[in-house]
DNA sequence: AAGGGCATTG
DNA sequence: TTCACACCCTCCG
DNA sequence: GAGGGTGTGTCTCAATGCCCTTGC
């Protein structure tokens, strides 16, 4: 067994052939280290039975761990590094690891089997059928579960089978093992090998033993729970009995958020099949955004205006998020004036808009037909969006996105602190916050943003889409833009990194020969301002940065 | 026979 | 296997 | 104008090979 001090989370040497089986048990031997106590004495049993294995068996059942789905066929596990894999099956069973005659339902058969051999099952349950061999792969595998037989082992379903069916029945455990090691469920196995091929590249980043995504069994219980929650959700499930299944109050701050999240994806889902009461009781109290809305929006269809008025008036009290109280103000003002009470709108900031006729075109997008259109009028444009001012923020703020706060890291395939989003991360990171605020003044920060840029390129980064930050963009936009602006642009997003990392203006056009630079959002005929957008252009502007809604009509 | 869709692989 | 954005529809005053 | 739903592109690795479909 592997017992690597915990620092050496290191992907193993690709000449290796067990490469991929060293990197799962680098995985295990982390979690089993530093969430030992989160494991049952059976699952330690279970884990310490699989590790005491010959490599080759562990091997075997880690290439179908890592394969798609659950359910293999004995004749397809043919791997030069596993010279016998019969007999590591039966070390595998023998553990307890894999189920050798495990029930199969008719759906997972008809997918593990082909076409041809479709029809000879078919044949062998039905030997009166003729069945036309044209039929589409695609038709049998409905036809096959329409018959709603049991679920059974694969010799009842076709005795002459030329193989046999194998189940993992560790699959919950691996599972679980990979959320503790990831802390979510949709990074794999595969991290190790990309990492090592150099497809993908993380910041390193020191940990220490407390790091850890979990630190109760019952939150990782809790994960899991959602998680299956939402997958049936997905699937179009009964939404009745779903409801049911919703756990109470989760005991951390980001459980409990997933699980408002999911309250609220049930919500709407109830509320679109016509369950009004039920979708209510999801919104109530439910702090997430939309669920307010949600639930505002359908007092205001059900209940009285003056009982709608009051609700909106309640939740503006108690939301700060500009955007959601936009919305709540808009229900607020319908109400009001519903009541025979009307509230008087408060006065838009006006924005600068400016009128285009182009010519239509089929393969391009509006905002490059902008774009050429303001290269006439000596702007150099680019189509930027949010990219541009997320990722000059995030290349200025690399030191403290990438500090070892406590809690943030913990595994080396993580793109961004898992505290982003939190109300403190600012507070935790001042120092290296105020350093990036200090290089902004003293005129650092254009070394060090391109420096960065050069270095990091290609680091997986939370807030990074890289193609987009071209180095001749950076350079010119350091050029243009002066410190004062990037300066309020980057304090306004730390007041709220999730939302405001949303909704920049289309193009950034640069005119580096007279040091200036405007911002303009696109609009075609048939697009209007959201509300997000709205908030960054009246930013804009209150700062005395040039921004403008261009609104595009098509000549007919 | 050709090509799409996909799972697997390092 | 999301998320941000654009596009398209209906309803309303 | 506003609310709502849906579609689209996406940096979710690139290369390979199997299976299936379709067309000749
Ligand atoms: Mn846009
Ligand atoms: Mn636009």
């Amino acid at each position: 067994m592997d017992t690597q001090p915990l620092s050496a989370i290191r992907p193993a040497d690709l000449s290796e052939p067990f490469y991929y089986l060293h990197n799962a048990r680098t995985l295990l031997n982390w979690v089993m280290q530093v969430h030992p106590d989160l494991l049952l004495t059976d699952e330690h049993q279970q884990l310490k039975q699989l590790l005491s294995l010959p490599d080759e068996a562990q091997a075997l059942l880690f290439r179908m761990v890592m394969r798609k789905g659950e359910w293999f066929r004995s004749d397809q596990l043919n791997y030069a590094e596993i010279p016998q894999p019969t007999e590591s099956l039966n070390q595998l069973a023998q553990a307890g690891l894999i189920d050798y005659s495990a029930h199969c339902d008719a759906k997972t058969l008809s997918s593990l089997c082909r076409k041809h051999e479709l029809l000879q099952v078919c044949q062998s349950l039905w030997p009166e059928q003729s069945l036309d061999s044209k039929l589409r792969k695609r038709d049998l595998q409905v036809l096959l579960p329409a018959y709603d037989l049991p679920a059974q082992p694969l010799a009842d379903w076709w005795p002459q089978a030329p193989f046999t069916l194998l189940r993992l029945s560790c699959m919950p455990l691996m599972d679980r093992m990979r959320l503790m090691f990831f802390g979510n469920l949709h990074q794999d196995w595969s991290e190790f090998v990309l990492t090592e091929l150099g497809h993908q590249r993380y910041e390193p980043v020191s940990m220490d033993t407390h790091n850890r995504a979990f630190s109760q069994r019952s939150e990782v219980d809790l994960y899991l729970q959602l998680h299956q929650l939402r997958q049936k959700l997905e699937d179009g499930n009964e939404l009745e009995p779903l409801h049911a299944l919703l756990p109470a109050a989760c005991p951390t701050d980001w459980l409990e958020n997933r699980r408002q999240k999911l309250a609220f994806a049930l919500g709407h889902a109830v509320e679109r099949s016509g369950d009004l009461t039920t979708a209510l009781a999801l919104y109530r109290d439910n702090p997430h955004r939309e669920a307010r809305i949600r639930y505002l929006r359908l007092m205001e269809k059900s209940a009285t205006a003056e009982a709608t008025c009051l609700a909106a008036e309640e939740a503006l009290d108690q939301v700060s998020q500009p955007e959601a109280r936009i919305r709540i103000q808009r229900i607020q003002q319908r109400s009001a004036k519903k009541s025979g009470r009307p509230i008087k709108p408060q006065s838009k900031t006006a924005i600068p808009q400016l009128e285009l006729t182009l010519e239509p075109s089929d393969s391009l997008r509006v905002e490059t037909l902008v774009i050429d259109d303001l290269q006439t009028q000596g702007w150099r444009a680019w189509h930027v969006e949010n990219q541009l001012f997320t990722g000059l923020f995030a290349l200025l703020f690399w030191p403290a996105l990438y500090a070892p706060v406590k809690g943030a890291f913990f595994h080396p395939f993580q793109s961004g602190p898992a505290d982003l989003y939190h109300p403190d991360f600012v507070l935790k990171r001042q120092p290296l916050i105020d350093a990036g605020f200090r290089q902004l003044a003293d005129g650092q920060y254009r070394t060090a943003i391109l420096q960065t840029l050069e270095q990091k390129r290609g680091t997986r980064c939370s807030l990074i889409h890289w193609p987009t930050l071209e180095t001749t963009l950076v350079e010119q936009v350091l050029a243009c833009i002066p410190a004062e602006h990037l300066s309020a642009i980057f304090r306004h997003l730390l007041l709220d990194l999730r939302h405001h990392r949303r909704g920049m203006p289309d193009l950034i056009c640069l005119s580096p020969a007279h040091n200036s630079y405007q911002l303009i959002e696109v609009k075609g005929p048939n697009d209007r301002l959201q509300d997000h957008q709205r908030l960054w252009m009246e930013f804009f502007i209150d700062q005395g940065i040039t921004a403008t809604l261009c609104q595009v009509r098509f000549q007919t």
